[in-house]
DNA sequence: ATAATACTTAGTTATTTAGCTAATTATACA
DNA sequence: TGTATAATTAGCTAAATAACTAAGTATTAT
């Protein structure tokens, strides 16, 4: 597909761009870190966090059983996006609440976040 | 909806880029000039228009019967996306033929780009 | 080795979207 | 005033997409 496209398809929707706006906060973050972020299920993050890498806008690294993800800053066509885009979302409104959640969320390890989502009481301080 | 959302949606359909492309080159097209160029019909085109204007990227004129178009200019935020996708309309390969098809296009009065559309054989040199 | 686990892929469903034709609106012309 | 015309809106269909559940893969732990 023409790479401009593919690239607007993949920003066009709005929990590909909370995505963005997390990975401009924290410029790593886990698998389960996005499920927790977005409250879907991992099939459905794992889709999403696929149309980001695909259009090259985001890279991912295995590491073991977990996969880490980051802006393609190497993607040299995108600076001036990014830059529109950080913008953007300083404009934007309900990017705020996502920043708060995610302070949470980055607060436990992945390990004790991945334990809490299937269901396992676990951490200290909740 | 969101404004960053909904100009990314606006973008990411190919038609759509075209008719984006074609108002870099000429500043200002009419309705039955995007007809044209896309090959669709007007009501397919008048559609594309609508959301590429309720994005705000694109600003509409009436006049009389006619519509026209061109770049929403006095969007600030977009300056720095006008610029990027402007550069990426230039890296871009096929919109050598909309080029192309625009000087044709062009070069005949919308008035007698009309007639041709509606099937009368009309226009002096073709 | 076997079981558990973090993520991905496959398959299903509901919603959105791009295209069409037909009907409508607004303007110009006879 | 009536007819033609440029564009838009309404209504339909086929294709794309985002969500889910379930099954599969790769890696760690027992």
């Amino acid at each position: 597909m023409d790479p401009m496209i593919s690239t607007f398809k993949a920003l066009s929707d709005r929990n590909r761009l909370r995505v963005f706006g997390a990975l401009f906060e924290y410029d790593e973050l886990c698998a389960c870190q996005i499920i927790e972020l977005l409250q879907v299920t991992g099939a459905t993050a794992s889709r999403h966090m696929g149309i980001l890498v695909s259009a090259g806008l985001v890279k991912s690294k295995k590491d073991g059983r977990w996969v880490y993800y980051r802006l393609n800053r190497s993607n040299e066509n995108l600076t001036g996006m990014f830059q529109w885009l950080k913008a953007g979302f300083n404009a934007s409104i309900d990017i705020e609440k996502d920043s708060i959640a995610l302070k949470e969320i980055t607060l436990v390890s992945p390990v004790d976040l991945c334990r809490k989502q299937r269901g396992e009481e676990c951490c200290p301080g909740k």
